[in-house]
DNA sequence: AATGAATGAGGATTCATTCAT
DNA sequence: CATGAATGAATCCTCATTCAT
């Protein structure tokens, strides 16, 4: 078998670790607010050892930020691939698979810092836009738009649908990264999901009610 | 004439232009990485007149923060007086009201502040929960609340069903705070918020693929 | 009558008023210590009213501990016109006048001035070396000098026996200044001064325990 | 050869050297009008570098006075072993003893800086009070008192009496700390020590002028 | 003569970054 | 590779001093 020695595999680890232990404290204390000692006492180096790996604090932050990026756009292919379905059945799969995409990685954490500091680093906000949410919304919208022509949806701007479908779930990503730890009240984002595609399907007026 | 001294009108509008120029910067750089130099400047004096009148650079962005909470609260309270109207009405008229408030006062921008420096000022956060998010909330889910007793709403969790409302209007704001500086597309709020309403009422099927 | 409004009386006691408010603060905090607003206050005017009477901090300072000589050499020289009378009787009234004197004026905050900025203010231990110091141990010693060729006193450095005078009342201030405020035990000038005299007269030694 | 790198040996010595370079800064300009970098320049690194050992200006001046009190102690103790002796023996070798101990360690300059600084830093006038002065005095009014007892010395307060001894000592070093450097003439603290044991003890004047 | 708002140089402190070991 | 002592630029904050009123 080919055995890697642990001292082995932690240095090629490194890189990655500390990435993980960045993300932490960039979440907690903005990237201006994060001290590099604290990440490398996280990551279980020293102070000097992330210079190995990253030339200075902003690449750091520019390699946390970005790394976020790749896996999240492979989950939105996957979730893109089962296209064909009926557009409600879509709906009802995708927003609960963005549920537990967000549930699982950091990517709340990730958001607030990209909203956080889109004034102090435009190119990472362009990074995110172009590569994370353009994508998103254009895959979505495309699907919304389909919808529309086989008479699924009804008309309407389909970026603003998409907006309509995203919106309440991003609203619960930030109210649990913001608002949970002060004392508010927990959110359960599968819950939230579920009701969501429901209203946004359906509506919120019960049949009589409706124009 | 009751003539008052210049640098006596000066010195009464101090704190509010201070604040406004705050404002900015904070929202601009966040809390670590705004000067109160650059303050200063925009406010119209020097690096120690900031001192004169805010003993510290976190009472200065404390009182920024709490500022735009005042406003808000009563802004909010206005609009539930409206309550009295059919649930639909209400939510046609709400939308629209909160995209007109979001596109005036700066409130994106106190918003990406209150969650950028949650973790660091977890206090501000508890304060526009308290204050703002749970009362916005709490009339939210109220009035939802009744419309489900009268038939006029399906059933589901109210609070989420607010979560539905709003959700696409944050994300509307966060998009022109974050996105729109660097090359995305516009969002238009008023417009994101009439179609919004009808789909969020209606449902996004059509009557025909309705389960 | 020339009676004088007692407005116009306090416009001519203001630069005593500040003084005596700059001494209590100067002989609180140190020079670099004290601020120019605290003694203001305590002189019962505003920040930029000091500068009308004295153009800067150090001037003040200079002022203070200067104004304090003057006076103190005129009772010195008081003293020193009783030289006439036999040496022990002299310095049984001297001691205890010292002793009035400092528990009078605020000469041991003054003092404590002067050593602890010396080495910042060089003129003002100078002044106070010639004026004062150098006066009083220079009677003293005189005083002492006459005595020994009068067989009234025993051989010995004149100095070091006005040393030897002076010293225990010195050490009676600076405790008093320095260790009562933090609960040492109270020291009474008065006391110290009667029995430090005869010890220094007399001896500690009983009669039969003499070489 | 166990080589210890240079400067691994240097940073075992480093705080030992700020609080000698701190010492004397303090003692030339008072604790506000110090400056951390001349600390640091006389210390041989650089202004930050001060803070790796001592988290603020303040800490760095408590430990400097602190440190200077331990060692103090012990010399004092020291001295008190010989108390058997008959107190006219005691005396003569404790006062020369002392003039020698202030003439080693910097032990006027301390002083200086707790007197100058005692209203800001009442802590360290308390410390010293406690563990130096108190113990100081307490051990000498006890051997007077022992002598009393014996009958060898006179009677009265042993507390003053212990001024009596002490005081002349610390006017020389107060005289040679402020005074001399502005050309005052120099004094011998071992002279002065001789001849104001001989005073105190035989007293000053001559046996046919004695009461 | 008096005020007190305003200034800005100065100094303590922090922390990203370097480099001898 | 890794460490952690050291650096020094950057920033908050203070306060002596000025000056319009």
């Amino acid at each position: 078998m080919t055995d890697t020695p642990k001292w082995r595999r932690r240095k090629e680890a490194r890189p990655s670790d500390i990435c993980t232990a960045a993300l932490q404290v960039f979440a907690e204390k903005g990237f201006a607010g994060a001290r590099i000692e604290e990440i490398a006492r996280r990551a279980g180096l020293s102070k000097g050892g992330v210079y190995l790996y990253f030339p200075t604090k902003e690449a750091l932050f520019r390699a946390v930020v970005r790394d976020a990026v790749a896996p999240n756009i492979e989950a939105i292919r996957q979730s893109v691939l089962a296209t064909p379905l009926p557009f409600a059945d879509l709906v009802r799969m995708l927003l609960p698979q963005v549920a537990a995409i967000i549930t699982t990685v950091p990517l709340g954490a990730v958001l607030k810092m990209v909203v956080g500091e889109s004034r102090n680093f435009p190119e990472l906000a362009k990074v995110w836009h172009d590569d994370v949410v353009l994508k998103a919304v254009g895959i979505l919208s495309g699907a919304i738009e389909q919808a529309q022509a086989r008479g699924e949806v009804r008309p309407g701007d389909p970026r603003i649908h998409a907006f309509s479908l995203i919106g309440p779930m991003l609203l619960g990503v930030l109210w649990r990264e913001t608002f949970t730890p002060v004392g508010a009240a927990e959110v359960d984002l599968p819950t939230i999901a579920r009701q969501h595609a429901d209203t946004v399907l359906e509506g919120l007026l019960t049949a009589e009610n409706k124009g």
